[in-house]
RNA sequence: AGGGAAUUAGUUAAAUGGUAUAAUAAUGGUCUCCAAAACCACUGUUGGGAGUUCGAUUCUCUCAUUCCCUG
């Protein structure tokens, strides 16, 4: 059996829904989650508990202290040996989660470099680096506000990469998405933010802050950022849990825009969360043919 | 019940007798290593009715709703 791809907003209920199918498959989960790789990141990333895994092998959790920079140049090493070993082995990798980058990343011909000469840009304006990039390449598309594109494409240059926009897949795969109506998404975000605050999300948050841990992975969390703001005093507890709900409907919207239009071929399921089940089937059905 | 105030976008606000303005939310998009990131685009509003006026969101009346005070 090929590669199962499941991707879908944040809250939708990819991490149920791959479990059970992970045991009807003879699978093994990866994660494809740019979050769930720290270790200690578990309330406010919602990662899947131990007794939820079911005896299911789990792949690149908990794979980095929060301290440490892991990129989508690392995670498309991992998740090559992580699939390629599986299959080895004769299962079927099954990769989960919201990060569409990355997924893409693992599963297409990306090159991406081992080293990057980084160079200085601060002394030059957008402007200017927009006269470079379009010097380099005339159809350059990249707006004159994205600094970090802007950067990101002379680097790319000084490395004598060609720069690809069409990129084929190097591996079999099925990609299902899993959805609902957008109301009934947000509901579940804003309800979920309020579960994880009772689950004792400000108390993880707080053993990080209180080690004057200010990692990259720390201030892009979406649950993270907010709450160091709120523990600095900057905002209240109320604005802090509000952010960490609009930031995650923010998110689930960008993930729909990038799933969309990434990937041609994604089959998307309506969630039954009146019968999980009837939702475990259909996507079986569909993955057996 | 009497008196007063208010009513502008989903929300919070601004302004003017002459094209109704912001912020925020919502929505759409870009995407080859900060991607839970970065960036772009864009819809929508003067409570209902009547009057004065060339023209009313603004002035007047009325109805409705909300709030405050008195009882």
């Amino acid at each position: 059996m090929s590669i199962i791809v499941i991707v879908g907003p944040t809250g939708v209920g990819k991490t149920k829904l791959s479990v059970e199918l992970a045991k009807k498959v003879n699978g093994e989960i990866i994660n494809a989650d740019s979050m769930q790789v720290y270790k200690g990141l578990d309330i406010g990333t919602a990662k899947i508990k131990e007794n939820e895994k079911e005896g299911i092998p789990h792949h690149l959790f908990d794979i980095k202290d929060v301290e440490d920079m892991y990129t989508i140049f690392d995670y498309q090493i991992d998740c090559r040996n992580t699939i390629n070993d599986i299959i080895n082995r004769g299962k079927t990798p099954i990769l989960v989660g919201g990060s569409g980058l990355y997924i893409r990343a693992a599963l297409y011909d990306y090159k991406l470099d081992f080293e990057n000469k980084k160079n200085d840009y601060s002394s030059l304006s957008n402007q200017e680096l927009l006269d470079m990039c379009l010097k380099i390449d005339n159809n350059c598309d990249i707006h004159l506000n994205n600094r970090k594109r802007l950067e990101r494409f002379l680097d790319k240059s000084l490395n004598e990469n060609e720069i690809i926009k069409d990129s084929k897949p190097i591996y079999d795969f099925k990609i299902i998405g899993l959805t609902t109506n957008r109301d009934n998404l947000y509901n579940i975000i804003n309800k979920r933010v309020d579960k994880m605050v009772e689950d004792g999300l400000l108390d993880e948050v707080k053993s990080f802050y209180d080690k004057n841990i200010k990692s990259k992975s720390i201030m892009t969390g979406i649950g993270y950022k907010e709450l160091y703001s709120y523990f600095d005093g900057d905002i209240s507890k109320e604005e802090a849990i509000d952010l960490i709900k609009k930031n995650s409907r923010h998110l689930a919207k960008r993930q729909y825009t990038f799933f969309n239009n990434q990937f041609d071929n994604i089959k998307w399921f309506n969630t039954d969360y009146d019968n999980f089940n009837n939702t475990i089937n259909e996507v079986y059905e569909y993955i057996k043919r």
